[in-house]
DNA sequence: CGCATTTGACCCGCGC
DNA sequence: GCGCGGGTCAAATGCG
């Protein structure tokens, strides 16, 4: 099958070398494809991180600065962890025109949406669509003011984790090696919705995280591969750019951070 | 045809 | 009780 998809180079001598030159476009339309793919899976992945990042920033904010009064403490430590049973958190999530469907890692089927009262832009109302019997909610609205921000209030605890990013070519081996050592995610994930308050860890985001965005060694993986790419590929200094950006940010490497050590601590 | 989205109807709590 | 505002249902519609 062809495409009109032209190689740089390969324009002139077609007649003779004829399959070498067809091996190596084949080849570097492969890699092509499959540098695109790679790049599409980035993309949602830096997508995914965003946005968890903004929630664990939220998380982080509303843990570390509470309306502290010295009143009473039993009144304090009540209302300072309202969210460990329904977990409500707005995330800011950028975004100019699209549609309302925010890649967060999870599945969504939309169920409803309403106009409110102070706030032009309609509200959108979301359930979890990954398991059967997942409670989760979440509702989506643009801000008032800054039309190019949505805000999304997540509502309820996961039953389940995801393997939504396209991993496709990840993990041949490595397989469950100690299924009851460490591995309180995999079970909490498989478990039905039986008691949440009880066991489940506060937010299970952190869950979602660790398993969907870094599956064993996160960042050697990456660099490696970028610098391995980086000989050849444009695309990839960008790439390479931009995760040192991110990597330069305080805010994503404390999230980062956090996270790494709540996932450590279970 | 099997899904998800759309969208008006419906429900329910709350203040008057 | 009534109106209102927010949340949900479900029939209709759209889409691959
Ligand atoms: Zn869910």
């Amino acid at each position: 099958m062809f495409s009109f998809m032209d190689v740089p180079g390969s324009h002139e001598k077609e007649t003779e070398m004829s399959s070498n030159t067809f091996g190596q476009e084949k080849i570097l339309r492969d890699e092509l494809k499959r540098l695109r793919k790679e790049n599409e899976t980035l993309k949602v992945m830096v997508e995914v991180i965003g946005s968890k990042c903004s929630i664990l920033e939220t998380h982080l904010r509303e843990s570390h600065c509470p309306p502290y009064h010295h009143d009473s403490n039993k009144r304090a430590r009540l209302e300072e962890f309202p969210f460990t049973k329904s977990s409500k958190i707005c995330v800011k999530v950028d975004e100019e025109d699209k549609s309302l469907v925010v890649r967060d890692g999870y599945q969504w089927r939309k169920y409803g949406q309403k106009v409110t009262k102070d706030n032009p832009s309609p509200r959108a109302y979301y359930r979890c669509s990954m398991a059967p019997g997942c409670p989760v909610k979440k509702k989506v609205q643009r801000s008032a003011e800054d039309r190019t921000l949505l805000v999304a209030t997540y509502e309820g605890l996961h039953n389940h984790g995801t393997v939504d990013v396209p991993n496709r070519d990840r993990l041949p081996l490595h397989s469950d090696q100690s299924p009851r050592g460490q591995l309180v995610n995999r079970d909490l994930t498989l478990m039905p919705t039986m008691s949440p308050s009880s066991i489940q860890p506060p937010i299970a985001l952190d869950l979602s995280l660790s398993r969907s965005s870094f599956p064993q060694d996160p960042k050697p993986s990456y660099l490696s591969k970028n610098l391995s790419f980086g000989n050849r590929s444009s695309d990839c200094t960008k790439i390479e750019e931009y995760a040192a950006s991110l990597v330069r940010d305080p805010k994503f490497t404390e999230a980062l951070a956090l996270t790494v050590a709540r996932t450590l601590n279970n």
